[in-house]
DNA sequence: GTCGCAAGTCAACGACTGATGACTTATTAG
DNA sequence: CTAATAAGTCATCAGTCGTTGACTTGCGAC
């Protein structure tokens, strides 16, 4: 899960940031419900002891995951608007350019959002970090209804392509275009 | 969660049929991981034990749940193509007409896709009683790319619906006339 | 060098889960 | 009326989870 343990020297701000990194990982592949403490405590190599202490609780780790996974969105959505559209397409399907930062927002609210705990984090997160500056970033009237609109596209993407293997259909250049096209479609008309 | 719970009569096959109810309307509602057998046996009124031996297991109840929950998306999708669109945003988003029952297996399979054990389950539902049905039904070429992106549509809808509170953003009906416009645009061209 | 405090470990608790096998009860056939 | 069989119950297991408090260990200041 991760490289061969280093000895770690003791570091009380070093392993709080390895812990958050290895739960972020963790969070991403498997939903808040299906990752457990000892199992993100055992990839930094560290008591799961350790978590309820730096963290207060589960739910505050995944609220810190969350927050230092949130800061991007904005970064692949500014831009030129008139490939507003191919560009989202491609951050979330191009499997080179698919980093496991930008847009993993997304991914973690899809995974968690059926917990009742992670999902009242996940809500607030999509509305301030998504929602409202995407709405101010399109302008306009409307601008609330193509946000969400786009938040229902890139979430059922992410569901999509995390329940199938494969990431689209079959030739993942075409999907990107395809979906590209949509997502630009919501952007500019109606 | 049920009516004032009757007098059961010892009848195997109702009770077999309470039960299978009793757990869609929970699975819909928690998804897979968040209702326990304890939950589903006390709205029926009847011991535990009973599930694993009349479903074999929680995931073969929930198979079965799937399997019976399923027989309708076409259903909704079969009739005029040139108002896929709004009929299929009404019966998503409509509050009046959303039914149970119809388009529910999308609400159970989102709420449920991140338990790896339904995950898998899921998966084949979605390709065989969509994804499948659903290309066939729309024809040409690009069909499984256009199903692929309705399913994604409607997962994220479903998703986005479930993690907020309300259904649509503010206007309800101006989300399904929205969402309807969408939705033709994937099925009549690109 | 040693003392103090922080960093990390350890064992364990209480709650919960799905599942099992032995038990009891009701229904129905003879 | 009674016996046989199906239907349902009960206590309990083994496992996992997040969390806690007491313990030990190591680093840095004096």
């Amino acid at each position: 899960m991760s490289q061969p343990l280093p000895i770690r020297t003791r570091n009380a701000a070093a392993t709080r940031a390895a812990i958050l990194e290895a739960a972020r990982n963790r969070f991403l592949r498997d939903g808040y419900d299906h990752v457990g403490l000892r199992a993100i405590a055992g990839d930094v190599g560290v008591d799961p002891a350790l978590i309820p202490r730096y963290f207060g609780s589960k739910e505050g780790l995944f609220a810190e995951v969350l927050a230092t996974t949130s800061k991007d969105p904005m970064e692949v959505i500014a831009g030129p608007r008139e490939t507003f559209g191919i560009r989202v397409a491609r951050a979330l399907l191009d499997p080179g350019r698919r980093s496991p930062e930008r847009m993993a927002f997304i991914q973690l609210a899809t995974r968690s959002s059926a917990s009742p705990t992670a999902s009242a984090l996940v809500r607030r997160h999509i509305e301030r970090r998504f929602l409202k500056p995407f709405t101010e970033w399109l302008g306009g009237r409307r601008a609330a209804e193509k946000a969400w609109l786009t938040a229902c596209l890139l979430t059922g993407v992410a569901v999509m392509t995390s329940i199938e293997r494969r990431a689209a259909p079959e030739d993942t250049e075409a999907a990107i275009r395809t979906l590209g096209a949509l997502l630009q479609s919501v952007v500019d008309d109606a």
